[in-house]
DNA sequence: TATGAATGAGGCTTCATTCAT
DNA sequence: AATGAATGAAGCCTCATTCAT
């Protein structure tokens, strides 16, 4: 209740008395700008200006840049992850649970772009941030128990072939679905063809999901 | 005598008058520092500094940092567009050709990183410096056919099943060699696992492979 | 007391956060570097050196080199144009006012070196700063008031002849005055006369005087 | 004939063996480049460009870009003076006479805006380049001879008052003449009016051989 | 908790000029 | 007489960060 009140009152008016909108709205703001500039690219001038509150503040709570650029790193984790956690298929029978889990990355991932392009960036500084984050890492602790559980049930029913290592099938479903996000400006500006109109993302979709299908087909 | 030598070759030391060479260095110390640190993380100060030349030659030969980035991003197309270019298929059967060519590609994304990289930091970029390339989708142009005919063959042949666009078989066989490169770092800082590895690899590559034929297969 | 003093002073020494004195400081300084040496003439860097602050201030306050110079174009003539206004000749007679307006005009140019210096560097660069201030703009609405006012007066009390326009009047005295100090170098070194002494300025001034008299005579 | 020949062959044709003509190309060029940036807003390189030679060919026939400037200075005095030097008023009387002469002066300064330029540029660096120059002194020695017998031959005829030093004379008029060109810029961004059009300049103009006519009248 | 002023280090770029051929 | 390649010094500007209040 005290909470409520804190959080009407750190509305619309200037000066915020609520450190986690305040710390709240510099991520969202930076997560932002990092994602669409990159670690080196974003500026935090730039962050501090679109930001309800001032440089000195982001100092303040996040120390520095590279503090700032890993605290939006956990936070995107953190949304992706916990979507994750939302997706319930222990009482599927395990070829539709797979195909469901599939379509369920395909679209988590098209719909968190700027959680791709932290990974991107990630990638660009070879992952130096996520290792030194213990939040992360234990975030993704249990990521693959789903996919873990949905395939021993399958092979247990005969309907798909053993010997895949959970971790390498959850490697080739990211593959497919991360890069259909992260590779779509170069692709389409090379081949000049729009990868992200609706039916070609509804054909690429399918073919993810046949593909994974097949991969896993006794 | 030695001195016609000498003159012709413009000497080891002081002024060099060798302007291929030149800007041959300059690119080639360029691509590794834009691939390591992205456009806006690389330094024109220290690219000038690994080179045999200096910073002034850079702006004379490439008149900006993005000039300089967009060189490198057309040489790295270029190498990697060339070697493709030495894998000949015609005379091999369809099923074993789409085997060489996937196993090619993957080899071949994974002995070229700083291409991968390039292209990563192109995504990033939104893939703008690739659309002003006319270089680059001349080079990309060609890309495609030889997928295009191996795959036509196997349909022929029935070896395939028919209904998938090269493109999209090209954009599948890109994810997954792609990625596997592109996404290392975070993987394994992630998850704690070497995906390194030559045993990791090799079962990496032999799943890709499956995964294409079994996606191909009738 | 005195310490109060010393702290609204914000202190001779070490960080000052006063940013009026920190601005005029700067504008002073680059005023004196500009009317010397034009605008690509004067270097950024000796402009700070000769600052109590730093490089950085100047554009923390004036963005960049063209924002400062433009603020000094505007202080120069917000410095002339206010001395300008102290002259009141409302309840002189007509041909008593304009010979002083004259007179003044003539020994204000002749005390404000910089402003002359200031629109002769904006004429080369073809007034595109001037363009760009609607502040002078607004500075020079009324400084041709006196002048009308005073003419339409000796008009009216038969001492002027009519149909001369303020506006060339204006231009007329302007001429004479400007080039007095504008060309002097070039005059000087053409001709190897003096033509700053004291004499030589005291007779040009009656000269002055003299022509638009007889200009407006009836 | 000879001369007839070589100026002939050098022409349109790539390399040129014409010294003077490659001089004289050097110095139009650089002359309208001074003229429309100053002496440190030129830049060499882009002078170089728009000439039919090569860079190297400036620092070879002028050494270095003052000597370049200096050359183009001198150059536009030749020019000015030996159009000057056409009006022939011997024959004239003296009333007649000086109307013309103004009437000239003012036409000669309204045709001839780059030579108004360079001496704006001169005055901007306070005539060191003019007094540096013993060819421009010696252009100008003979420049007021003309008015002064034009103004000598009135008094002895009774139609100008005497006492008027020729310099100053020629001062007065220069004042106007060279102001119409040099601030017309400044003026008009100021007051918003078109001081260039035909019009407004056929008014000045009468205003001025008005104004010098009165100023010499008894 | 919050802010505007201030900073030093370092970034990118341009300049007039010279060299080797 | 002519040229393209090369250069060092110096120019303008931006960055993440800290201070004083």
């Amino acid at each position: 209740m005290d909470d409520m009140i804190q959080t009407k009152a750190a509305g619309k008016t200037g000066r915020q008395h609520n450190p986690e909108a305040t710390q709240r709205n510099i991520i969202d703001v930076a997560m932002t700008e990092f994602a669409r500039n990159g670690l080196s690219g974003a500026r935090i001038d730039e962050i501090a200006e679109k930001t309800k509150t001032s440089k000195r503040m982001i100092y303040y709570y996040f120390g520095d840049k590279e503090g700032l650029y890993l605290h939006c790193l956990e936070e995107a984790y953190r949304v992706v992850r916990s979507g994750e956690g939302k997706l319930s298929l222990d009482h599927v029978e395990p070829v539709e649970a797979l195909r469901q889990l599939v379509e369920f990355t395909f679209d988590h991932h098209a719909s968190h772009e700027d959680f791709i392009r932290m990974v991107m960036i990630e990638n660009i500084h070879h992952g130096e941030y996520l290792k030194k984050s213990k939040t992360i890492r234990e975030l993704n602790r249990t990521a693959i128990a789903n996919l873990e559980d949905v395939y021993n049930r399958g092979v247990a029913a005969g309907a798909f072939r053993s010997g895949v290592q959970p971790i390498d099938l959850h490697w080739h479903i990211s593959a497919l679905c991360f890069f259909n996000i992260s590779n779509r400006s170069a692709f389409s500006s090379i081949f000049d063809v729009d990868v992200g109109s609706d039916t070609a993302q509804a054909v690429r979709r399918q073919q993810v999901v046949d593909m994974i299908m097949r991969f896993l087909s006794v």
